[in-house]
Parts: structure tokens; sequence; C-alpha cells
DNA sequence: CTATCATATGATCATCTGTTCATATGATGA
DNA sequence: TCATCATATGAACAGATGATCATATGATAG
């Protein structure tokens, strides 16, 4: 058994001891703020139930805002509103067939973001999964 | 080049037409609605500058409170109440020395769940990256 | 053009969230 | 024991968020 952990970085910073060292260490191997930003808002798209359920749905094809509003048991406006907040975030594209519009997953990384947080609460609901 | 999002689904559901029969076929084929919830519950944690912040400080080792309080520039009852919902997350683990409390990453999926999203947002920053 | 259907949008409101301030806990050293 | 240091917690308040209702847009059929 190994520590993984270590009290003092391993790269840049082999023994410093001051936490200010510490704190400048890490600091500087940490990605720029406005993108940790970024990051943050991403994942806050993801932290709604409806939208998950949304990007859930649309993992296998795209469907239309009535479909989902009829699937997730919720009001045409509610779903429209939050399609909108996808559509921003670049998340979801609207494809127009006559009056009906259709949403897909407009991104890849979608999927592997999905894919990452049901693993991890699979895994800490049963045992080992996937 | 194949189409990727079909308006019908592939698998269960072959040529269905109606709007009840794809709305039955992609609630089969969904998550359990409590998985879901838990989901988006997980990302809802990862949505935060601060808790961002924290998580990617720790990516690389432990911190102790204080050391995370200077780093982000915030107070130390602040970052106190995030490494509270970190920890019921599990997503971060205390551990004492002394009167000083270090923290780490409880959970290689942390990694991946955070990977994902901070490629995402690099590759949608400045064309394609890692 | 007009009515209708599917979707989008604006306003409103109750609820949730994150920070701050004050205080509590818990370990250490004198 | 008491004072001190590091951290945790509770109350409170401002700002954000999501559903609903009413209404607007935009395409189609007649």
């Amino acid at each position: 058994m190994e520590n993984k952990t270590p009290a003092i970085p391993e790269g840049c910073c082999a023994e410093l001891e001051t936490h200010e060292d510490v704190v400048a260490c890490t600091r500087a191997q940490m990605p720029d703020e406005e993108v940790l930003y970024d990051v943050a808002e991403l994942f806050k798209v993801f932290g709604d139930s409806t939208r998950i359920r949304i990007l859930s749905a649309l993992l296998d094809h795209e469907l239309c805002v009535c479909d989902l509003a009829e699937l997730l048991g919720m009001g045409q406006s509610a779903i429209s509103h939050q399609l909108r907040i996808l559509r921003a975030a670049e998340l979801v594209r609207p494809r127009r067939d006559g009056k009906t519009i259709y949403y897909a997953l407009d991104d890849e990384h979608v999927h592997s973001i999905f894919a990452a947080g049901l693993q991890h609460i699979l895994h800490k609901r049963g045992g080992i999964s996937l």
C-alpha cells in the first residue's frame, strides 16, 4: 500500500514547508480561474433533475418538445425553458420539421460526462458496476 | 457516415409512429427516475465555482482548510461549509493531524468527471485539445 | 388571410443556495 | 485547568433558480 495523497505535492514543490509555498504551488498547477468557472457552469446545467432526464432521453435519439413534456410528466413551458438552457450550453440542438421541433444532443462530450456521473452513482449504489 | 440520431429509436422500436409509443419506448430505455435524480444531485455538487476550485486544488494533493481558504481568497467558514457538502457527497475525505484537518479526494471518479467537464470546456474554447 | 398547432418567451413567486457573522467544538500546550 | 489554534456549525440575508400562467412567435392548412 502506498500513500496516494501526500501532504506535500510531488511535481514542482518536493520539500516546501510553509503554507504559502504550498498554496502558491497549487495555484500554479490549477487551470485558469476563468476555465474553472466555465466548468462549474457546465456542471450546473447537468445539475438539475429535469435537465438530466431530458439529456438522458436524448442519449438514444432525438425527441420533440411535446414528447419530452409527456415523457417527463411536465408542462410544455417548463420543458421549453429547460431546453433553452441546454441550447445555450450547446448541449442540445434543435431541428425544425414543419411545426415540430426535434431536439438532439449537440456534442459527443455529453455522453462522456453523463456516463462519468452515472457510473459514480451506480458504483455508490450497488457494489461494482460497468 | 451514418445517421446518429434518428427520429425513431433503433433498438426496441424500429417502426413506431405514434408519439405515445416513442415516449413509452424511450421511458423504458432510461435509467430509473431515482438514479437520474442522484446523478443530478451529484452534478449539482460539481456545479459551483467554489466547490469546483476546491476539487481542482485537491486533484494534485491534499490540503488543509486554511490553505484552501487562502488559495481561493475566501473566508474559512465558507470553505468549511462547502467541504461539508463535498463530504456529504463522498467526493472528499478528511484526515486529522493534530489541530489541522487535511482534505483529499475520496474517489477516483472525481478525476474522470472533472476531466470530462474540463475537456468539453477546453474543446469549446479553443479548437481541439487533449 | 385566418385559425390552429407546436414551441418560445416574459413575468411572477416560492424555494433553494452560498456567503457572512457569531459561536461552538475539539485538540494542543502551558 | 485555561488559552489558543484550526475547524465546524447555526442563523440570517441577498441573490439565483425553476415551475406556472399568460401570451407571443412562426409554420401550416383551409
